[in-house]
DNA sequence: TCGTTAGGTTTGTATGGCAAAGTAGTTGGC
DNA sequence: GCCAACTACTTTGCCATACAAACCTAACGA
């Protein structure tokens, strides 16, 4: 009664429960991704690697930063400004939790074939 | 000189490069997923599954017909009305696509070991 | 020393997400 | 058979968000 041929396939499960969406959104999800492969990352190098203006940037790492997810240094090398970023464990284990609902919705999506409709 | 302890793990690339916003927006990428398992289903279904407001969803469904990822059908069902949704072609390209760049960032960012930290 | 470059931050604006209120038809009570 | 309550959404209004342009501060070059 509910959706047309729910027999098999279909799960009356939500897939996107429990995504949270300070992780979620595009950017702060690749600024996460980026600061989990290394100790810390420059400011300049999450700009370029993503193509964001540095405003824009500045803005997400804000947020990411009030959520307590990153923490930020600033400093200077070669007497120039620096900005670094860093995850911090809250950080790690929400993009573990972001990444675990990603990778269940992606099987839920690769399973339900579709098979050529 | 971009990024410390770049040698091993660190990817110079974008993981969220073709990500788009249309699709990734966290009940709009929901709505796709459940459209995908069957053949239409069921505004009250979607609804009630996900939690969410009629206006909310309904917004969501403006937007995702407007993109041409979703057809909506309206009629009634036992003299009430009733609306149903269901998944185009160009949805289903669509959800494959953002699905692709899913996977390819768990294992990513389950690649970036971290390994206990 | 005066302009230019580097490295961000702040501000302004337009879009987006959400719930509350509104609309249209339906059923139930009396 | 009329009115209240319910169902099934849609529209409206408001607040939060995302983005880029403008701005700021310091260093470097000529």
């Amino acid at each position: 009664m509910v959706s047309e041929s729910k027999d098999r396939t279909t799960q009356e499960t939500s897939p996107i429960e429990d995504l949270d969406d300070t992780v979620h959104q595009r950017v702060r999800l690749g600024i996460l991704t980026i600061a989990n492969e290394s100790r810390k990352v420059e400011f300049r190098f999450l700009q370029e690697t993503m193509g964001l203006t540095a405003g824009n940037l500045s803005q997400h790492i804000r947020v990411l930063e009030e959520a307590g997810l990153i923490g930020v240094q600033k400093g200077t090398e070669g007497r120039r400004p620096r900005t670094w970023v860093s995850i911090t464990r809250a950080g790690k284990v929400a993009l573990r939790q972001e990444v675990a609902v990603l990778k269940a919705l992606v099987s839920r999506v690769e399973g339900s074939g579709a098979p050529s409709n």
